[in-house]
DNA sequence: TTTAAATCATACTAAAATGGTATAGATTAT
DNA sequence: ATAATCTATACCATTTTAGTATGATTTAAA
């Protein structure tokens, strides 16, 4: 269970252009310099999360992204999602010695468990990530207060 | 966030151990004939398991596994967790427009999702997944009732 | 109307993790 | 001795993740 680079990276591709919402479109150039990822794992990236409705775009010159939604109604857990493949395993063959009643038990505890992880990750959005930066101005501080 | 086959097949090697507790050992050959499972990779993971203090056993002629600890205590989280790396991943580089602060109520938020995680799995114990099949009988049945 | 700046779409390659096998050895009851 | 068993680690194959390359389309503006 990793916080993997996609994951780190679209945090802060969809934060960035939260962070910039005053403009009208941000182009993904700014946005991978300011992130430091590459041009075209940006490029990747917010192609994904533009099929998924995060963010939408103007093409051409001139053109850019902005967040399709408010930041407020962005989370974590949704961010993450985006990225879960859901393919079911199935049990062609059922060993001896271990039954569905076992499985259902597995799979329902495991179900519930990732329920409880989302919904941990719900109650973070990119509105309460952004006002961490914008009002406090952490920003050039090594100075950590939790 | 997946049950990949390395957790599903640890699980099954335990609980087979479980529900063999009456014998003084359990052959790894048995393990793997009863699971479908091939013998050396029941051979990996009940080394793994071996290490992580799960199971004992009795080498030579005679010789085999058996559980080190009460069923009762072994949960699906411990099982899990045996797999996990902790791997702490740095920010060597914060980018701009990104801070201490976001940094760590994402940080924090993950790693409290993973908490409640763990928590729900922590409540499934090898002695429930046991009970399920010996006292219950599901093994031919078709049937599901949840 | 050409050009430059941008998105769009997809194919490709590299690295890491997972899944699984092979090999060689050590231990022990019979 | 020998066969059954565990022990340890190296190896290879497959899948997933990470990141790059290529080429096209759109659009503002010189």
């Amino acid at each position: 269970m990793k916080l993997v680079a996609q994951i780190r990276y679209s945090i802060r591709i969809l934060l960035d252009l939260a962070m910039h919402q005053s403009k009208e479109v941000v182009t993904l150039r700014d946005i991978s310099n300011r992130q430091h990822i590459s041009p075209k794992y940006v490029e990747k990236l917010a192609h994904t999360f533009k099929k998924a409705g995060f963010i939408e775009s103007k093409r051409g010159c001139k053109g850019g992204h902005s967040l399709a939604r408010n930041p407020e109604t962005i989370t974590l857990a949704q961010i993450i999602q985006v990225f879960e493949k859901k393919r079911a395993y199935n049990f062609d063959q059922m060993p001896k010695g271990y039954s569905r009643y076992q499985d259902t038990l597995i799979t329902e505890a495991w179900e519930e468990a990732k329920q409880a992880f989302y919904n941990r990750l719900e109650k973070v959005t990119l509105a309460h990530l952004s006002i961490g930066t914008t009002k406090m101005s952490w920003r050039n501080s090594d100075i950590l207060i939790l």
